[in-house]
DNA sequence: GGTTTGTATCGACATTCATCGATACAGCTC
DNA sequence: GAGCTGTATCGATGAATGTCGATACAAACC
């Protein structure tokens, strides 16, 4: 398993419901605990730069060495930060013979986006035109 | 002025093109790090509670007063928690009387949340609908 | 089996951060 | 002006974080 797993983006509804954007209502203590371990591993310009080559690369994954060779910090320390987005939930690994392959989670940066997404036109009286 | 800038939410196109979501093409190292100071903002619980105790209150705004009660910090607390949002960019205050005013630069969350959106079918071969 | 290559863990260190009490500042009311 | 209320700043402190070199683990290759 976890090869196979697939899944279409947007479309598995166990997470999509789960997530108005935090305009419509507070967020309670419990989901902003949560949702902040994974905006905090988004918090470090490493970690986004290595989100980012993760998702942008071809096939949607990158193995480790991919990843140590754009940066100034040492191997250790790419390892470090890619075990902190993968606790976060926000990229999965695969060892594949000596190499370990990272792919983001589409699932967890669709629920960040769409918490940060803003009504387009909220028709709160006043604003209109 | 000020009062009168109440623009309409993705409407300013200053800001609308800057950002193609991170699966397109690798971040360059002085975008991650104005993102991640962003990101950093948003990695708290209280600043995550604040922010959306302020994007939900009625009128788009709150004032400091409605937004120590629901925490169990100290008032110098969340004044602090509020200058790291604002100095990241994501609300603005202004002061009306005794009360300072606080509200959400939807730019700002805008401009996160499209950077985090993934693309909806990647074409990957088998996912197809 | 020994060696080599790729990745993760360990221990240490300097820096940053969240939090607090005390206090200062701003603006209202009397 | 005096006092009061709402908010911000200051200084301190304990905890978390980013980084490193050294080293351990995993899998291939000879």
């Amino acid at each position: 398993m976890s090869k196979s797993e697939l899944r279409i983006l947007g479309q598995d509804d166990t997470d999509a419901a789960c997530c108005s954007p935090m305009v419509r209502e507070p967020l309670d203590a419990s989901d902003a605990a949560d949702l902040a371990r994974m905006f905090k591993a988004l918090g470090d310009p490493v970690r986004l730069r290595l989100l980012s080559l993760i998702a942008s690369h071809e096939g949607g994954e990158a193995c480790v060495c991919d990843l140590t060779g754009p940066f100034d910090v040492s191997q250790p320390t790419i390892s470090h930060h890619l075990k902190v987005l993968r606790e976060a939930g926000l990229v999965g690994s695969e060892r594949r013979a000596n190499w370990v392959y990272y792919r983001v989670v589409p699932a967890a940066l669709a629920r960040l986006s769409s918490l940060l997404q803003i009504a387009p036109a909220p028709a709160k009286g006043g604003v209109r035109a």
